[in-house]
DNA sequence: TGGCCGTGACTTTTT
DNA sequence: GTCACGGCCA
């Protein structure tokens, strides 16, 4: 076994790590795979084995560092960062960005082999939507069979398992694959036309080049001799093929991660990946991580008994020496403002135990839930931010804006245009734009095109052309400025169009109550772009020493450093594009942090609640279908329990109200999963219990030894076979039966609907026969 | 052309 | 309860 005093180690980089993490720090050559549990010090070990590596002499531009989102990257950077001695002359270059990042970066410098102008736009959720749309209706599939979103979501499916419109058209057998192909196909060729990528096509794209093209392969293979990947039970099979690609030259790749976390599978992640590393990568170092020094006993402990419920997994023994620390309080409220005053008050008692708001969060499954805590937290005084770095720049005013932006930049992007050319109304109306539309699909031009033709184009009113001349001088002019411009000028353009754009005297002009609201955003966007910094050239880009090495194959990765004003857009753009939840969390804000339970990933607290602990919700009614979803809820579930570091609050609302709708609820199977000696369990819903069935199994579960009875017991009146009655499914026949904690779970066909899978004592089923 | 209002569909999670 | 869309009127 490795120590420290084994290791030459001047700069005492290994010092004060436990055995694995060190064996794990001071690796060096070969692939490693690092399991490492929650607040098992993963980023520590990484941090310190890439300034292991540089101590080692290898040059800083030879590393790459991926993680899943901006944040986590930046504080990698910055921590390697402190690490280094200032007089390291090999510290120059190291790549630290996120999988999708990387893929832009790389996609930039190689646009033309994939089929790209290098000024392509990258498309959120909502581009893809309307141009999901526009391809469902120009192919003929907007029957209402389906919607955009299910369509994009098949496609991105398609796309994450690395499946060309091509691939899926040749095995598309029934009616719905078929489709599936046909609106691929269609949807690509809008992107395409409209220079635009989506987010799975910056994967797909760069997997694509790695895959088959020679040059760019070996050129990435020899700069970066080691690759770290960070969370790689989230990485699918694209991001696979991408790191694979480049590390099988010599088998650097060192991958982080923990099965147990692993909450993306709906997205294409492939717990495989990590499963499997050891068979694909022959003579894999295998390092467990399991000792926990974030948490104090009873959270680590009852985390680790929820865990346990799953069956798809190893098992790794998750322990702590903080000592035992609190019990997990389990809170039942009346409804949902009774639940979020409940947590506003332990969020006090916290605060006056000396828990800093800053470390302090809520987390719960669905964005949904966020209004009536941020509601209880305004009302009760609490400062706090909620963790959307995406919905900022999904609002109306903003969209608007960065879609001038985007037109400008790319000015194929007929999305970003037709959003724009009407807004503010100029008297390009939808008659004109139809019009407009037409003449650019009959000459095969972009929209931009046809509206500098506007005079060719028949149907349109003097007026209208009037309006097209007037706006297409505007943007002319701008456009000349982006040529002519440098970096220094981004934050006065972005300003410059929002004033002359007319977006401004909008929202200030017609007295909307919310004008000044969106003028502010706006305002916020200018400030976005002045704070916005180039890639670092100290840290990012690598040394020119570097470009001699690689003059036999391609120009090196990354080329001259941007400087002009366009580059400086098109890059400001891409960040925006690719900003993550958690980029929004700002610690010095001294705020509680409000999050879904995904956005919680990598991240820690000494104050955790956690809401809406109740059947539906968590585990999510979408997932309960089938037993690998439920296994993937249950793990969002220890991935929230084990954010907490000292104190952790998990609450459920005995009646909520969803969609305007108020339901009685169910407590969440996984609260009875957690054995009783780490729970504190309150009862404020002021239900006697004895009058309603759900409370006394909700009693039986934590306060009541009678369960065993009543729980077991159940599973044996409903052997496989047995035809029930559900007052919502009909009829249906069980299918099989299965104990889940002291509950039964009963997986039954409904004449239908479909296999459900139900958990007994709380469904309510009548035999029909035996 | 543009704005207003009523209706209906829908919400899981995200780079 | 919220958002998007279509129809209707100024």
């Amino acid at each position: 076994m490795l120590s420290p005093s084994m290791i030459n180690d001047p700069e005492h980089l290994l010092d004060g790590l436990t055995e694995p993490q060190l064996e794990a720090a001071a690796h060096v050559d070969g692939p490693a795979l690092v399991l490492a549990g929650p607040g098992s010090g993963k980023t520590r070990v990484i941090t310190r084995r890439v300034a292991w590596l540089l101590h080692q002499g290898i040059p800083a531009w030879q590393v790459l560092a991926l993680t899943f989102t901006n944040k986590a990257a930046g504080e990698m950077r910055e921590r390697i960062d402190a690490l280094l001695p200032s007089t390291m002359t090999n510290r120059r270059g190291l790549f630290v960005a996120t999988f999708h990042a990387f893929c832009a970066r790389q996609m930039r410098n190689h646009a033309q082999l994939v089929g790209l102008d290098s000024g392509f736009s990258i498309y959120d959720t909502s581009d893809q939507r309307s141009a999901m749309k526009e391809a469902l209706s120009t192919s003929n599939l907007d029957s209402g069979n389906w919607t955009p979103a299910s369509m994009l979501s098949a496609v991105s499916k398609a796309k994450n398992d690395l499946k060309t419109a091509a691939a899926c058209e040749e095995e598309a057998g029934d009616f719905y694959t078929r489709a599936v192909a046909r609106a691929y196909q269609s949807y690509s060729k809008i992107l395409r036309r409209n220079n635009a990528v989506d987010f799975d096509d910056l994967l797909l794209l760069t997997a694509e080049l790695v895959r088959t093209n020679e040059a760019v392969r070996s050129e990435l293979q020899n700069r970066f001799k080691y690759v770290l990947i960070d969370e790689y039970q989230d990485t699918n099979h694209a991001q696979f093929v991408i790191a694979d690609g480049i590390a099988n030259a010599h088998g650097n790749l060192f991958v982080v991660g923990d099965p147990d976390q692993s909450i993306y599978g709906w997205r294409g992640a492939d717990v495989a990946n990590i499963l499997e590393f050891e068979e694909k990568y022959s003579g894999t170092k295998i390092i467990s991580l399991g000792r926990n020094f974030r948490s104090t006993g009873h959270i680590v402990a009852a985390a680790d008994a929820l865990i346990r419920n799953n069956r798809r997994r190893k098992h790794k023994d998750l322990h702590t020496e903080l000592g035992d620390g609190e019990q997990v309080r389990m809170i039942r409220c009346q409804d949902e403002r009774h639940e979020a005053e409940q947590i506003a008050l332990a969020i006090r008692s916290a605060s006056t135990d000396g828990i800093d708001y800053r470390s302090m969060a809520i987390l719960y499954r669905v964005n949904a839930l966020s209004r009536v805590l941020e509601d209880s937290l305004r009302s009760a005084g609490i400062p706090y931010v909620i963790a959307r770095g995406t919905a900022f720049f999904a609002r109306r005013e903003i969209k608007d804006a960065l879609s001038y932006l985007r037109a400008l930049a790319n000015p194929l992007d007929d999305v970003a245009l037709a959003r724009i050319v009407n807004v503010p109304a100029r008297k390009i109306g939808a008659k004109t734009l139809k019009a407009i539309g037409r003449h650019a699909m009959h000459e095969d031009i972009s929209l931009f095109d046809a509206l500098l033709d506007v005079n060719r184009v028949e149907g349109i009113g003097p007026r209208a052309r009037r309006s097209v001349e007037i706006f297409t001088q505007t943007v002319a002019r701008w456009q000349a400025q982006l040529e002519n411009g440098h970096l220094a000028q981004l934050a006065g353009f972005v300003a410059q169009v929002i004033t002359e754009s007319g977006l401004e005297a909008m929202h200030l002009g017609t007295g909307e109550e919310d004008g000044q609201e969106r003028v502010a955003n706006l305002n916020e966007l200018v400030n976005a772009a002045a704070e916005f910094e180039m890639p670092d050239e100290e840290l990012d880009g690598p040394p020119p020493e570097a470009t001699d090495a690689n003059e036999s194959t391609l120009p090196i990765v990354d080329s001259a450093p941007v400087a002009g004003l366009l580059e400086a857009l098109r890059s400001f753009l891409e960040s925006v594009a690719l900003v993550s939840d958690q980029d929004a969390i700002d610690e010095s804000r001294g705020a509680v942090t409000l999050m879904t339970l995904h956005a919680a990933k990598g991240l820690e607290y000494d104050f955790i609640a956690m809401a809406g602990l109740e059947e539906g919700m968590l585990p999510h009614a979408r997932s309960q279908e089938g037993e690998q979803e439920l296994e993937e809820e249950r793990r969002l579930c220890f991935v929230g329990m084990t954010r907490a570091k000292r104190r952790l609050v998990m609450t459920m609302a005995a009646s909520r109200a969803v969609r305007g709708q108020r339901n009685r609820t169910v407590p969440s199977s996984f609260l009875s999963e957690v054995p009783e000696e780490h729970v504190s369990l309150e009862r404020l819903d002021g239900s006697g219990g004895f009058d309603e069935g759900l409370s006394i199994v909700y009693d039986s579960e934590f306060i009541d030894e009678s369960h065993d009875e009543e729980g077991r017991g159940l599973g044996a009146r409903f052997p496989a076979g047995t035809v029930v009655r559900h007052p919502q499914f009909g009829i249906g026949t069980v299918r099989s039966i299965s104990p889940r904690g002291t509950v039964s779970s009963a997986k039954v066909a409904f004449h239908g609907i479909g296999t459900k899978t139900l958990i007994l004592e709380y469904a309510r089923l009548e035999i029909v026969h035996g």
